[in-house]
RNA sequence: GGACCCGUAGCUCAGCUGGAUAGAGCGUUGCCCUCCGAAGGCAAAGGUCACGCGUUCGAAUCGCGUCGGGUCCA
């Protein structure tokens, strides 16, 4: 094996070894060479085979600072790599790249790593226990899960997934919004149902007058809570006709067990996603703990606090907008387009204080914030990054990771989100029509910030141009091959130790060594979109190796020494299968950042 | 009026933090099943990377501006 690369982590990727090999034989060829440079020197995949396994950039970068050609620093590189145990062959291509093949048991190696780390391989210590805490759904609970919810739900869980196998600490947090005027509406709607529920006859429109704001949230899924609560408590919040009686009387009961009630079934939801939070952070607790108080105090320490008025929003002007002086956080010295108000004219605090309050409450136990936001929040994003700068001094990173939104398509038709017109609202709905592993990646199938199309018949379509198909068939074809095989050659032959003691040195064919070379760039995959907090990589990675396997089944067809059984020739049949299982356990290893469950067999 | 996101093949989208001839699937066109691996496979055509200027050895990628779509603005 190579010699011990000299990482700040450690790694399985081939990749980073090479990457530090070849600084260090640019810093040879190149003396004096400023660490600035040597650090952007990387080595990365080719994209043709040509082109060898590895390319590196070292000599353009360096030429400028060493005032030399790059084909002529390339030629010094390449020398000294040619002189590494690894390596086969180096060659200057183009305007100075340095192209590298790995001699073929490097690559062949690679399924050894695979089979022996299992669903482990891939992870990487790069994150080096960093806590990163991340945000995601935060849906406010008023009501069940709807689509418009999935997207950031499944975004923020795999990041999560990614974040942890990328050697980060992550925690998984839902914020609750208990404490504003929304839960006081939901919470009177409640009280609505519940009337209605112990037999009194009271229409939405009377009672709506009754209510401050109108009454709301009168969909059906508050009946069985409100029939819940009547079970409990009987006729005793209502008054003595079973007419509305005083809020002193049941206001604060019904908001506790409307709060409960409505999160147990959102947790319902997520778990139907397979999503579980270690942490549900409620915004009137920390109200309540006085971190908010204490922000704003400490923001005010600073002196980034100010009695102001906003200027009026220009172009379309608010009908009822009129100058109020407010208390408001000089944001704009940190980024901000305006200063933004915490508290408003009556005194009371704006959502934008609590949620500092709440952040600040997070960036104690964390090194990195991520908040996985829906696109409606995108103007959320400035301000709140301004204030996490100015209370924790730097110290904490801020980001965010902005989904936008997904039209829901079925036939080619977009399907309107509407209750009256019983199409697919809830998360519930959707995961019944298409299954939670469908969902799942194929929400992972694009970036996160692109807007994209959801459609309902192409998730579920067995045919090659569905993505989630075309992996789990991947895994499946794989899976069936080993049965075969442990059928032609006993099971004891197909373990993974047994075939951890294979020889694969027959495996040279060009697309089982495009194979090979797809395995050895997981967990350059899993850095990459660690760092760049973008899990659709993975997906798409999975959509490649699925690809690659594919075309490695089909060249069987013509070209039979392709193929992975042998009956008579158990030797190359092994080595090829632990190839096959290789190839799956990537795949299991892939597919469990994505939350996806990988198919034995397809039915 | 301003902010944020996006703009890549007819369509849906990738493009590995600035690298070589920009990729995949669908659709289109042409081949390939008596059987041994066809819920398919192989191949071809298809591009002003919205447009312009800039940054540099090198730009779909970074910066500025324009246009278009989306989201939002006590």
């Amino acid at each position: 094996m190579a010699a011990a690369p000299q990482t700040a982590h450690t790694t399985d990727c081939l990749f980073a070894q090479m990457r530090d090999q070849v600084r260090e034989a640019l810093r040879a060829v190149v003396p004096g060479l400023p660490d600035e440079v040597a650090d952007r020197v990387d080595v990365t995949p080719t994209r043709d085979p040509a082109h060898g396994d590895m390319a590196t950039n070292a000599a353009m970068l360096a030429a400028k600072p060493a005032r030399r050609k790059p084909a002529d620093i390339a030629a010094g590189l390449t020398e000294k790599l040619l002189e590494l145990q690894g390596v086969e062959k180096a060659e200057v291509a183009g305007p100075g790249f340095v192209n590298l093949t790995l001699k073929p048991e490097i690559l062949q190696n690679v399924a050894r790593s695979v089979l022996s780390a299992g669903e482990g391989f891939g992870r990487s210590t790069m994150g080096q226990g960093r806590r990163i805490n991340i945000e995601y759904v935060s849906a406010n609970p008023t009501g069940p899960m709807h689509v418009g919810h999935c997207r950031g739900a499944v975004v923020g869980d795999a990041l999560a997934n990614l974040l942890e196998a990328a050697g980060f600490g992550v925690t998984r947090e839902y914020y609750i919004n208990d404490a504003g005027t929304q839960v006081v509406a939901l919470t009177w709607a409640t009280y609505w149902r519940y009337l209605q529920a112990i037999g009194t006859d009271i229409d939405a429109e009377t009672f709506g007058k009754l209510t401050p704001n109108g009454l709301q949230y009168q969909g059906d899924y508050l009946v069985p809570v409100a029939e819940a609560i009547a079970q409990l408590h009987g006729r005793a919040l209502a008054d003595e006709n079973g007419g509305p009686a005083d809020p002193s009387v049941w206001f604060d009961i019904i908001r506790a067990e409307t709060l409960v009630k409505m999160m147990a079934a959102i947790r319902e939801d997520l778990e139907g996603l397979g999503i579980q939070h270690e942490i549900f952070a409620s915004e009137a607790a920390t109200l309540a703990s006085g971190r908010v108080d204490a922000a704003i105090a400490s923001l005010d320490a600073k002196g980034l606090l100010y009695e102001g008025v906003l200027e009026p929003p220009k172009g379309k002007m608010p009908e009822d907008w009129e100058a109020r002086p407010q208390t408001l956080f000089r944001s704009t010295e940190f980024g901000d387009d305006q200063d933004r108000a915490l508290r408003k004219s009556d005194g009371t605090n704006t959502y934008f204080a609590n949620d500092i309050g709440y952040h600040a409450q997070k960036a104690e136990k964390s090194d990195v914030l991520i908040d996985v936001l829906g696109a409606d929040h995108g103007g959320y994003v400035s301000r709140m990054k301004a204030a996490i700068s100015a209370l924790t001094d730097g110290k904490t990173g801020f980001e965010v990771v902005m989904c936008q939104i997904v039209r829901v398509v079925k036939n080619g038709e977009p399907v309107r989100m509407s209750k009256r017109a019983g199409t697919f609202v809830t998360l519930r709905d959707l995961l019944d029509e298409v299954g939670r592993d469908a969902v799942r990646f194929t929400m992972l199938t694009r970036k996160a910030d692109a807007q994209m199309e959801f459609d309902l018949d192409a998730v579920v379509a067995q045919t090659r141009d569905n993505p989630v198909f075309y992996v789990q068939y991947a895994h499946a074809r794989c899976r069936s091959v080993l049965r075969s095989a442990e059928a032609m050659f006993g099971a004891d032959a197909v373990t993974t130790e047994s075939l951890l003691k294979t020889d694969l040195s027959g495996l040279t064919s060009d697309v089982e060594l495009a194979v090979l070379r797809r395995l050895a760039s997981f967990p350059r995959s899993v850095e990459a979109a660690a760092s760049a907090r973008e899990p659709h990589r993975i997906a798409t990675y999975c959509i490649d190796l699925a690809s690659d396997f594919h075309s490695l089944w089909n060249r069987g067809r013509e070209d039979t020494t392709l193929r992975f059984l042998h009956e008579n020739d158990r030797d190359t049949s092994l080595s090829k299968l632990a190839l096959v299982s290789a190839i799956a356990g990537a795949l299991r290893s892939a597919l469990s950042i994505l939350g996806v469950v990988p198919v034995e067999e397809m039915r």
